[in-house]
This record gives C-alpha cells, structure tokens and sequence, in this order.
DNA sequence: CGCTGTGAATGTATTCACAGCG
DNA sequence: CGCTGTGAATACATTCACAGCG
C-alpha cells in the first residue's frame, strides 16, 4: 500500500530521441500507481480485443470492459502521449505495444524465485507469467531435500550460492516465497547480487536500499478485506 | 482495483445493542478500502507486540512498525472509536480484538476452496489463513483424478456437486483458483449455493449480483508495476 | 507533560464538460 | 458528427496542528 515514497518517476530526461519529441511515452510528471495497475488492465483487454479481430477501441468500451470510465481511461492514457485519434478511438494493436512500453514489458526480465515451496511451486507452473515478459531463469531455495532436482529444465539451487546464481542466470527480479521468517536475510544477499526488483510473498515488511523496488502480496490481507466488506453488508 | 463501488457502507443501523452506544465499532460513514487494509497492518503489527509482551503502545511506535505515520494510525482508529489513553497510548491486546472485530475476523469464516491445481494446494497448505479466522472446509475440482482424495482430512469433492457441497460445509466465502476459461461459471454456481464472498486469482473480471464480495488478486499485474517502477528508476 | 482525537488545510485522484480535430 | 484530450471542478485521502484529557 505505502509504496508511494518509490513513485517518484522525476520527469525522466525526456527530449526525444530524435529531433520531433513527439510522442512521450514516459510520462512528464510522477505518476501513480493506480494509474499503472490501470494501464495493466487495459493492456490485458486490449490483447483480448485484439484476439477478436478488433482493429479500434474507443474510450468507452475500453473502459467497459476494463471496469472504469472513459474519462479515466483517456486521462490515464494521455500522461503518455496522445494515442486515439478523434472520431473513431485508439488502434487497438498499437496501444497494446505503446502500454507494453509504458509498462516496461516489452522486453523479457529475467526473474529469480527464491523458495521452492507449494507456493513456489505453483508460481512457477503459472505460465501466464511467460506470456507477460517475466522468465524464471532460476531456483534457489535451502532445503537439500530440493537443491539439486530440475523443474522442468531449471535447476534447483542452493541459496548459499545465491550471489553466483543470481548473476550467472543474469536475473534482476526476484519472487520471494520464502517463509517471513528468513525473508529479510534473503533480501540482503540478493540486494547484494545486484538484484532491482522483489516480489514479495511473505508477510513482513521488508527493508531494502531505494535503488532496489520492492512490491508486496499479502493475501491474508486480501481476505481480511473481503471480511470486512461482507460483513459490512451483513449490517445493513 | 475499482472494487469502490462495493464500499458503501450505509452508516451502517447504529443505535447500540444496548442503551449507551459508547464506543462505536462500527464507522458512521463510508470507510476506504485504504483504510480497511492499514486495519490489516496493525492487526499484525499488534499481534507481535502483544507477542514481545508490550502492553500499551502508542501511534507514532505503531506507525513506525506498520509504516505509515502517526496521524494516519489515529484518524484510522477513530472512524472506529476512542480506543487509546492521552497521555499514554493503545492498549495492545485490547486494540487487537477490537480490530479484528471491525474486520470481521473476530469469528472464523468457512471456507471452500475452488480449484485444486497447484496455486489451490499451495494456499491450502497456507496455514496463516487458519491463524487469522479462514478455515478450509471443503474444496471442490472437476479433475476426476483429483475428485475422491483426501487432503489433510478433507475431501477433494467434484465441482458438480458445488451446491450441495458448499451448503452442507456450510462454507460462506470462496478462494477461487480455477483457470480464467471456467471462472465465471463457477462464480455463477458458487453464488445459487449461497456464496457471500469470493477471493478471485483468476485473472478475468468476475460478474456476481452485488450482494455478493469479490476481491482480486492478479499475481501478473503486481509484476507489471514492478516493472513500470525500475524501468523508471532506470531512466533517471 | 505526553499522547490522543479531530477539525481545518493540504495534497491527490477522479470526474465533468467542452473545445477541437478527423 | 463522434470521440479524443484536457483544464477546471469535485471528491477523496492524508497530513497538520492544536485543544483537551489522563
């Protein structure tokens, strides 16, 4: 929640690769993480779109579909650029990439998990990850009982070797399963292999230096929320 | 994300059970969802203060730990009630139960597990959920291979049978974790048999009658926002 | 005194409403 | 015309700052 501090995005050095300027794509002032986890959605329903065959989007069925309002979805979009064109929408195909961009996914990050538990494992087996632009390239986790097998062409390796793994697979983001108790320590060493980015399952508050973000998912959290809106409506 | 339109909250029928209406409980007005999930955080937070046996703490050593800041923490508690001493503080363990009360987490809520891959075995085996009021009771696949064992003393039960399952486990709130193609089917047969809420992890928008809670988690879109952030840092 | 509880002030996010282009 | 792009208006969330109680 409190991950705004990160958000600090400084009007990154834009003057344009070339001489127009044109189009920004980075966007000129700081922008907020609803905003992103909205452009995560558009992007996952414009590839739906595009699955249909549909050539152009308008703000209003974008936005239908995304579970917003148009005036949202063309605020959102238009910190980055301006991407419709007036009387028809925005093409379809090519807001999927232009967002992708935005997002940084249009190329692939190479990601580490760390921990190969019943939750690793079953991020690990959630290929939807691939088709997104993040490729688990290797496995640490301390139990010896798993060091050493293979999941599916990638070895399990030793977290004491987590500095050497991490830099050989040439990963720069990290899923972290392990349990809360020794997720502090882990952060440290993969902070220390030059690791950018965490993902992190467990449920603590981790510290790492600012060059390094961190994202938390709390699922015990989830359902408390979820608690509390049924109840809620239990009272009314 | 857009999960607002649930959080009306109706200033909820507040008379007080008894004559005094004293302390509150239960907000006046609409509560955010930012607020309900820093609850969380200082639910947990409190947990392992009342573990190191402190007593009494006050705002600004709850903010520190659950990072936010001190206004924050007080306003927070007061669309609740007047739960600290001036001069002193909050008295721990009472503040703990007197937010898990305004969570709803102060009684256990059923639940049955919707998919039993490899995502639905890793939050099963989950047993923080137990610790914070969610108990498994049933769990549902339509995997004959699956259908008919037991995990952990509960049975694997075929998703055909959902409302009658559902109903004789007594279950009111569903953690679902079927792939995306079957999930609004099954949200449609888990809310005839009853259902209040669902904890969805499959990554498509969920239709269900508003009386029943839906919640999202989307593992992919945590990434992207990742990425949108050191792709940021990056550019600096 | 110290720390809570809370109106008032500030800072952000969303929505409105319309000018302007294709 | 239809739909985008965007300043201006509104709604909402956070922080300040201080009165008031233990």
């Amino acid at each position: 929640m409190k991950n705004r501090p990160s958000q600090k995005s400084k009007a990154a050095a834009r003057k344009g690769r070339d001489g127009r300027s044109s189009t920004k794509e980075v966007a000129d002032g700081k922008i907020s993480d609803y905003t992103v986890r909205r452009l995560s959605v558009y992007c996952h329903t414009l590839e739906e779109l595009e699955h249909d065959g549909m050539d152009v989007v308008s703000s209003a069925r974008l936005a239908k579909l995304a579970g917003t309002n148009p005036a949202q979805v063309r605020k959102d979009l238009s910190y980055f650029g301006n991407f419709g064109k007036r009387g028809s929408g925005y093409p379809v195909t090519d807001l999927k990439s232009r967002i992708r961009k935005i997002l940084g996914i249009d190329h692939v990050w190479r990601v580490v998990l760390v921990g190969a538990g019943n939750l690793g494992s079953a991020l690990f087996s959630y290929k939807d990850f691939e088709r997104h632009g993040f490729q688990i390239v290797s496995i640490l986790d301390t139990d010896p009982k798993k060091v050493g097998t293979k999941w599916d062409g990638i070895w399990v390796s030793s977290f004491d070797k987590c500095n050497k793994v991490v830099k050989s697979s040439g990963a720069e983001v990290a899923v972290l399963v392990t349990p809360a108790a020794v997720a502090q320590d882990a952060v440290n060493r993969l902070v220390d292999a030059g690791i950018k980015g965490i993902l992190n399952f467990a449920p603590v508050k981790l510290e790492a230096p600012s060059h390094v973000q961190v994202r938390n998912v709390n699922i015990t959290i989830e359902l408390e929320g979820l608690s509390f809106s049924m109840k809620d409506l239990q009272e009314e």
